[in-house]
DNA sequence: GCGTTTGATTGATCTGTCTCAAGAACGCAG
DNA sequence: CTGCGTTCTTGAGACAGATCAATCAAACGC
């Protein structure tokens, strides 16, 4: 029962998704389940492991930390997704953190297994390479950001990555704001600074962690590179000091 | 004659590394051959081309740009190395510039080729798949020198990480410094300072493009996370200012 | 030789973002 | 309801590094 569990969320994953039922199967035989409670590690910087993970519900945040505490996050793992796939082709040992931000189910996936898998079906190795190769293009983008947008830029553009995923201009923070700010890198206070300065300029109005973008196009003006032309205080009504 | 270079030049890449002569002479087969001069593109952000690319000799800079022309350097390929494999795997366009510093030779491998080559030999993937992870890790590597160090502390480290890769404890910058400040996040300016800094301190002596680290132990307390403890102002020398 | 280009240095100043500090708002356990 | 931990907000001040501007030095073509 719990392999069949195992194996209808690994099928789920996109780099499982073309490979055959028995040799799905056969994977999930191989693949091991941990129940990680918030704050546990599902594996530690320094160590060398050699699996790699998938989440089958829960949320993995994946971080970079220094000696003296701060920590950077470079994305959180939902449903479905995997992490750390580099270390099953590489000996150098782990670089990152990972934790689970609440109750967390984790599928193990063994090196054996998955070199196994890459021998039987080449268009395995294919979807993992396509994997790789995503993730690498996340990484730029995210260095790209960091490196050429202001921090008012880089709220605005991941506002707007939200939206464009859901088709609604209703968004909901997939995490808590501090953990978005790391991401983003910026402290959370700059974080809560922008934002409200959004919501005062009548771009967005927030609700918790509902985000409602009543400008999308303006946003788009403050996130593109190219500072916005005449944005600098237009408040969303005249009346609103009263 | 020019393929029998290819193939030569191929054979040498760590990407192709365990691949059999016959399969190494089919790809040199399909591999195209480009000479680019100083400024040339090997290829541009946004187009969508399914090849990837081989430094035959000569080196290629790939970098992000902004709209408001600042650029900044992700790696510089050297000979011998590959780059924009995800284009390969992947139908997003391609999210930056490769330019040629110099003169330089160009293989072109065309994405047909490569999935041929997969399909008839599973350690190949592998090799792929290792240096897709490696390239992966050296972003995050990158990522976290930016986030969590300082420019200072960047900047010995990187010059500690030259120093690992020869033996010896004189390195040569294998680029202008205006490229490695880019590399490093950092104005061409504050590199400037800041390495003046080191040779101030003791630390490093500088002529020209080759540097001599004359105290290793130092410069890892200037790279450490942990703020070096003693280390405000202690010049090389009191007498340097007569 | 001598302009031109590319790269490096150095100083003076400015500013975006962080840091530190204090509250406020919320959720949850008892 | 009450207390407590977690997250978020807001302000005042500080600072690392950027920007602007001026030179300087080497390399290169003619």
């Amino acid at each position: 029962m719990a392999a069949g569990l195992a194996e209808r969320v690994i099928a789920g994953m996109a780099m499982f998704k073309h490979v055959s039922r028995p040799h799905l199967a056969e994977l999930a035989r191989h693949t091991g389940m941990t129940r990680l409670k918030r704050g546990d590690f599902a594996c530690r910087r320094g160590q060398s492991s050699s699996c790699f993970y998938g989440v089958a519900n829960g949320q993995v945040k994946l971080v970079l930390r220094s000696d003296s505490g701060e920590e950077k996050v470079l994305r959180v793992a939902e449903p479905g997704e995997t992490f750390c796939e580099a270390l099953v082709f590489r000996t150098r040992p782990n670089p990152i953190d990972a934790v689970a931000l609440c109750e967390t189910l984790l599928l193990t996936f063994p090196a054996s297994a998955i070199h196994a898998l890459l021998d039987r079906d080449a268009n395995f190795a294919r979807a993992m390479l396509a994997c790789l190769s995503e993730r690498m293009q996340d990484l730029v983008d995210g260095i790209e950001a960091n490196a050429l947008l202001s921090a008012r830029q880089r709220i605005a553009s991941y506002l707007l990555a939200l939206a464009a995923a859901g088709r609604s201009s209703r968004v909901r923070l997939p995490v808590t704001k501090t953990l978005i700010a790391s991401q983003l890198g910026v402290t959370k206070e700059t974080l809560s600074r922008l934002l409200r300065e959004f919501v005062n300029k009548g771009l967005i109005a927030i609700d918790k962690r509902d985000i409602l973008l009543h400008d999308r196009a303006l946003l788009a003006a403050v996130a593109g590179t190219t500072a916005a032309p005449s944005l600098s205080d237009t408040p969303a009504s005249e009346s609103s000091s009263v």
